[in-house]
RNA sequence: CGGGGCGUAGCGUAGCCCGGUUCAUCGCGCCUGCUUUGGGAGCAGGAGGUCGCAGGUUCGAAUCCUGCCGCCCCGACCA
């Protein structure tokens, strides 16, 4: 491809609403443009990568047995309708004004419907179904660029099964078809196992990147692989020691004394040696949350322990409760439900609120002073404590989803009859596996990880071109007819070339364009090396050049893969 | 959906508080010509604008007021 004639409008500057990273390389080289919130066109240099990861799904997902379909986007609604999902995903699903149509933000309807009219026997199991193809979602907040679009290019798949232990296996043959295409795709990536949610199901597992622009925050190891959501990681921290003798409680005026840091300082004492109070309104009754010192509250942990929904109590609640505001509420004489973080197990020499506002009590004993009192984990684990199977050093960091598996069960095909007759002509519903990938969101984590300040550094696998040919100076003949020369060659040679025939460009800005663009080789030819009958080759990725003679060029070339 | 910010040429911006001969600024890009060609070139000339939209205040609005639309960020939400 010639760059003179190719439509790709590089930016010198960074648009202004571009934030994250791999959204503003995708602009700056020409990839995509924006439409409107949440919604992007692929240009062709931006396309070419797009069509180039769905090539390595493709491959692999055909590997495991899968099969190519196209579903329509354009769905009646009332097939949403059978599963309730229409009301299920409320805001999310855009709905098509002038007829009953709605734009699918998945697929799980439409290939239960075309299962329920076509598979009837055990003998056409198994069926894995997939599609590349683009989802709408009407996401409320749009953002990081092409990471979360109200329109996006999704590879879902579907699996049918005759039993739960065939739906293993094809989770499995899943699981590990995901693996290769992100390593194919050159991603550094890790597996955080996941509750299903909503979506129904016995198990399901996500498909992870360490990213700034990450909208769910995962602890993850290292050294063992250890990864779980925040919600419901844990991690080894030392609870506080039992000290030999307990003293005796008693009270202490501290007046304007509010968050622990601040008792910290009053008493000079460490935030260890006290216990944080949180109450929280649950179906209507107390719960008193105790915490060792500022250790955080996971509100997810304690809506699973409790069951349903938990909010924090109001002010005006907190004072009729306990008698105090918070900053000076405490266990001891609290009269309701206590759930106290596994760090304070059995603690004593405790100093926390004394339910009197400007007071604290010191020498707690909460074996002694504090009944009914649960010990439970609580806390929110933070970066730098120890994982909970190996022990070594916890990263806490946010994360992006590029892939999620499901196992789905019978949810969808018991809500829309899609049954199957087993060996013995009993009628059993198909059970279900659902598996995604968001391929934007490859194409953005890629650049996100692969990038430097100059421009994005691609791989062999998913560069837009092997090789950028930059002539720079085409006013001189003999580069004019050497760079063309090497163009076709090269070309012949199998490798797919952009070249810079730009006449007008200087040296430095195809230079700058190039590394921006991030091609893994460089070819240059210029008057400098062209004296001695060479060509410069630069990788991208290591800046490392080799001046190398024209007629062994494609040689060379070919022992760098 | 709550909070904040922004909207001036393709991109990035100045002007807005304090309305009027700096009122539409500057840089990049674009077009023409010449020069230049190993790290985002130089000179000369040129094109390009309903100042997001609608209303209002005023003799006069990019500037003040009201409403709407759009975009970005934080939060909530996220099968």
């Amino acid at each position: 491809m010639k760059f003179s004639k190719s439509f790709i409008p590089t930016l010198k500057e960074v648009p202004n609403d571009a934030v994250v990273t791999s959204h503003v390389l995708m602009l700056r080289t020409g990839m995509i443009r924006s439409l409107g919130a949440g919604i992007y066109s692929f240009l062709p240099l931006g396309y070419k990568v797009v069509k180039k990861i769905s090539e390595i799904i493709r491959e692999e997902m055909d590997a495991i047995g899968g099969q190519e379909f196209h579903l329509p986007a354009l769905n009646p609604k009332e097939i949403w309708e059978e599963t309730g999902r229409v009301e299920a995903f409320g805001d999310i699903l855009f709905q098509i004004k002038n007829r009953d149509y709605v734009l699918a933000p998945t697929h799980e309807e439409i290939v239960t419907y075309h299962a329920r009219k076509a598979l009837k026997s055990y003998k056409e199991l198994p069926q894995i179904w997939y599609q590349i193809q683009t989802k709408f979602r009407n996401e409320a907040r749009p953002r990081s660029g092409v990471i979360r679009g109200r329109q996006f290019l999704m590879k879902d798949a579907y699996s049918f099964d005759s039993s739960y232990e065939n739906l293993d296996s094809s989770y499995q043959l899943h699981d590990g078809a995901y693996r290769k295409i992100f390593d194919r795709c050159g991603l550094k990536y890790f597996v955080v196992g996941a509750s299903s949610g909503a979506m129904g199901g016995s198990g399901s597992e996500e498909f992870m990147v360490k990213s700034d622009a990450g909208e769910d925050t995962v602890a993850y190891c290292e050294s063992c692989g250890y990864a779980a959501n925040v919600e419901v990681a844990s991690s080894k921290v030392s609870p506080k020691e039992r000290d030999a003798e307990s003293k005796t409680i008693y009270e202490i005026s501290t007046p304007n004394v509010k968050s622990i840091d601040e008792l910290c300082v009053f008493l000079k004492i460490d935030e260890k040696e006290c216990a944080k109070s949180r109450v929280v309104m649950h179906d209507n009754k107390v719960v008193l949350l105790l915490m060792l010192g500022n250790d955080e509250v996971n509100e997810t942990k304690i809506e699973s322990i409790l069951g349903g929904t938990v909010r924090p109590a109001h002010p005006e609640e907190l004072k009729e409760i306990t008698g105090a505001d918070a900053g000076s509420i405490g266990p001891v004489g609290f009269n309701g439900r206590i759930l106290a973080d596994l760090r304070l197990k059995d603690a004593n020499n405790l100093y926390s609120g004394a339910n009197k506002n400007d007071y604290h009590i010191g020498g707690i004993d909460l074996a002694r002073d504090v009944k009914n009192i649960e010990y439970v984990d609580l806390r929110i684990v933070k970066s730098g404590e120890g994982c909970p199977k190996c022990n070594k050093m916890l990263d806490v960091f946010t994360a992006i989803e590029l892939g999620h598996i499901f196992k789905l069960g019978t949810k969808y095909s018991d809500a829309m009859g899609a049954t199957f007759l087993d060996e013995n002509g009993k009628e059993n519903p198909l059970i279900m596996g659902s598996y995604g990938i968001g391929v934007d969101r490859v194409m953005a984590c890629f650049i996100e990880q692969h990038h430097d300040e100059k421009g994005i550094v691609w791989d062999k696998t998913l560069a837009p071109f092997d090789i950028h040919l930059l002539a720079l100076n085409l006013k001189n003949q003999t580069i004019a007819e050497t760079s063309e020369k090497v163009y076709k060659e090269l070309q012949d040679a199998g490798f797919q070339v952009l070249f810079d025939d730009r006449v007008d460009a200087g040296a430095g800005f195809k230079f700058n364009d190039a590394d921006l663009l991030g091609m893994p080789i460089q070819v240059i030819i210029g008057e400098k090396k062209m004296k001695e009958g060479k060509v410069e080759v630069k990788i991208r990725k290591t800046d490392e050049r080799f001046d190398v003679e024209i007629e062994k060029l494609i040689e060379f070339l070919k022992a760098l893969d």
